[in-house]
DNA sequence: GGCAGAATGGACCAGCTGGTCCGTGTTCGC
DNA sequence: GCGAACACGGACCAGCTGGTCCATTCTGCC
């Protein structure tokens, strides 16, 4: 489910005009990624899309319109790239792998752009309230996700059982967006690893002492 | 020195004129602040600093120049407001004073905005490598005060002196970032309070373990 | 096979935006 | 006290921007 919400008046779709809807959002969304929203004109969506003015305001009623599908597209984006990490996360050994797999990616993209939703967050979060809402119920979303696996961890008695999950995935959120944002401006993974590295070992820390015990197969 | 960069031309500048330069760099940090760099024109700066289109062009050469001397007032507003909790740093005590200060600040602003520096990051580091640059600057010395804090938390055997300062600092920067980014989309100042909380956990849990040593007066 | 509604093409527009220009007032240094 | 450079006021403009409109072509469905 990578297409977005619709809003301007539910109306029918045929085969061809979602995949039309679809082609305007995507190219909307790298856009916008690339030269953030205030930096995106409707005429290059167009161009970009392949598509024309006429089509473009028949999907959406408005940029505002548009703008919405594009979070909720990037916000599908995202998460799809972090549920194969985050799914069945239950160890520190899994939380290290996600590091990785972040430091990496951002690596490959020499340190340009931001994260997909926080560049949107930065953006829009003080211009449209109903844009800072759907932001923050992605984060929160995003942040369940982390949480599930901490608590996994203490289940396990990786992880002391006595700090609250979510407050813990908020922070490591935190680091997450900080370490993207220094990234990007270091143009270097290096801030984001440091910053993933210290969110980690905060949780290494309160693992319960047996630090080395028994450990399931896998 | 909340002044900044000059730039068209070194050109003499007599005292009328630098309070007028003065009062346009601020209308538009303000401005920018509020509804971005994108969202903020000329016009709107003219008026809210209640000079001319003239006066606006006589001092900058163009958008981009006005908003090179925005970050650097913004970077200098920002340290002026850090300077007093990082410039003697040299105990967790202190950190978590400025932790608090960071929490009530955020707190008393709503969580509407976000950092002043944070958010011009975002908007430019990846449209313009000067502003990149000058961005990734003040990021680095703001980082250089932690680090010095947390050096002198290690000489008073407070923080494990096998971890380097620097990279501690860039983590508590990261930390610091996001969770500005998610407080300013929760409108809350919670994330930014357990982000910091995170951050400097870790550095407890680095702490040489006689957490209850001798504390010299003070 | 024909019609209602969807999909499309693209010309057109009013308002805004960054930036220019020229004439006037002020101030500093000699 | 006087000229040069600085400070200032504000009309003006070309290009862009979001958005409108209407005519035409497809498509699903009875």
């Amino acid at each position: 489910m990578t297409s977005a919400g619709a809003e301007p008046s539910a109306r029918r779709l045929t085969a061809r005009g979602a995949l039309t809807r679809d082609r305007i959002v995507r190219a909307a969304a790298d856009l916008m990624h690339a030269n953030g929203v205030a930096g995106t004109t409707m005429d290059q969506v167009v161009e970009a899309s392949g598509t024309s003015k006429s089509q473009l305001y028949h999907y959406f009623e408005d940029k505002d319109a548009l703008v919405t599908a594009v979070i909720k597209m990037q916000a599908a984006r995202v998460m799809e790239r972090q549920e194969p990490h985050l799914e069945q996360l239950s160890s520190l050994q899994g939380l290290r792998r996600w590091r990785d797999a972040i430091v990496r990616f951002i690596d490959e993209r020499h340190a340009a752009h931001g994260c997909e939703i926080g560049s949107l967050a930065s953006e829009l979060t003080d211009r449209s309230e109903p844009a800072r809402i759907l932001i923050n119920a992605t984060f929160q979303h995003w942040e369940s996700y982390l949480a599930a696996g901490i608590r996994r961890m203490q289940e396990r008695g990786q992880v002391d059982p006595s700090t609250d999950p979510a407050e813990l995935a908020t922070g490591i959120m935190a680091a997450y967006q900080g370490g993207y944002l220094l990234s990007q401006a270091a143009r270097s993974a290096q801030p984001m690893a440091l910053a993933l590295d210290l969110a980690i070992r905060n949780l290494e820390a309160l693992a319960v002492q047996e630090k080395r015990a028994p450990e399931a197969a896998s």
